[in-house]
DNA sequence: TCTCAAGCAAGAGCAGTGCTCTCGTTTCGT
DNA sequence: ACGAAACGAGAGCACTGCTCTTGCTTGAGA
């Protein structure tokens, strides 16, 4: 089973740990573009070489942090989701948007890794779609709270999208209906511009109360998703 | 005056743009992180060293196509908005946000470099903030259109809003309803949130049509920045 | 219990990077 | 015509990711 496999098992898990915690460090520090594989190495007290075989590149360990980045935000945007249980669904909705939001803005070089551009040789491995999806997945089951009894009235989709919003419920979701499964895809990346410009520094010199901005902003997506100021 | 400057300075102008186009070249073609100053100087059949003379680093070099890339893509969106003028602002507004998603998928590098992570010490100079707010200024005069008369009916801004709303009004568009401006501005970042998300990879296997679920998001936009469908 | 392959760390080394400094040469303003 | 400024070339520094070889250590099977 996963027993304790003897101490040279157990050093592997730790080191690589070890090695996954400091680079994360310096992510944290200086960015993904500073993260170095041989400053990993001589802040833990080992030789570069000796991190191959832990990690087989500089991407792959990139990769680690990655899925990690993800799995944060994810669980900041689920925390908030269960905290809020039982309210009404826009102020569910407005606080997982602020929940993401105060993630990205405390981990600006963990979020510009995530989403920002692409920084490897562009390929997202399988495993981080698991734990990319965990946001999207959180705004879903948000909306779909307030949707359970009958769709709240939306806008109708123009004609030419009606394919493409079935096939998009069927895969997301099939039991919403595809006009509210679109604006969730739409919500879901227009709230991630509103938290990339703020991060990017976009909003400099022309957005000053950020807080008031993004929650009214935040709000409106809500409402577009079809969750009701008062319900 | 700015005549012709004898053989030297005209030499020089010439391989300034030289080193900028190459860079640019091999910007498109490999992305920002594998822009390489030496490359480029190889390219030119000069030596790296000599390449100090024009740039005097690689950020400045890097710089120097951010401020390109803001005015390639600020000129598609100027010249959507042109191409249009005298149609319905709704319109004029998803045909300007259509030619900011055109440019962008014709060159993600550029994009990723000055909509993605910001890649340097991170520090905007200041020939970047009059580049950088082009599209920003289309999107609010194609919005102007539709309010000389009498502003459309957009919600109420929140209590907590209003004098944010008051200042980026004042600084972006006097003649404009405060809400409006806030409305555009969130417009504006979200607008980069369906592209990003678009350019960055996040849609894929996810959103199939593109074209048909960009349209209709930016065609939304135009709504809740008080464009009507019909006028 | 002994053995031997596998796992491991260390070091040297390669190719590449941004950047600096020096050294002759060319150009241009005075 | 002279001298200062601009210029290109080259060497070199410190750094990077990554590979390969060399021994040492561990642990599982005979």
């Amino acid at each position: 089973m996963t027993t304790v496999r003897g101490a040279r098992a157990r050093a592997r898990i730790e080191i690589t740990a070890a090695i996954k915690d400091e680079a994360g460090t310096q992510l944290a520090a200086e960015g993904a573009a500073k993260l170095s594989l041989r400053a990993v190495a001589r802040e833990l007290g080992m030789v570069s070489s000796a991190l191959y075989r832990y990690f087989p590149s500089r991407d792959d360990l990139l990769t680690a942090l990655i899925v990690d980045a993800y799995d944060a935000v994810g669980a900041a945007a689920e925390q908030a989701a269960a905290e809020t249980a039982g309210q009404r669904p826009l102020d569910r909705w407005t606080a997982v948007c602020r929940a993401v939001r105060a993630w990205a803005v405390d981990h600006p070089h963990e979020y510009a890794l995530i989403y920002g551009s692409p920084v490897p040789g562009y390929t997202a491995p399988e495993d981080t779609i698991g734990p990319a999806s965990r946001v999207g997945l959180v705004l879903i089951e948000t909306a779909r709270g307030a949707h359970t009894g009958e769709g709240v009235a939306l806008p109708p989709l123009p004609e030419g999208l009606r394919p493409e919003a079935a096939r998009l419920a069927a895969d997301l979701a099939p039991d919403l209906p595809p006009a509210l499964a679109v604006m969730l895809v739409s919500a879901w990346s227009q709230l991630f511009g509103l938290v990339s410009f703020e991060v990017f520094g976009h909003f400099h010199n022309i957005v000053e109360d950020r807080d008031a901005f993004f929650a009214a902003a935040a709000r409106r997506l809500g409402q577009d998703v079809g969750l009701l100021p008062r319900g």
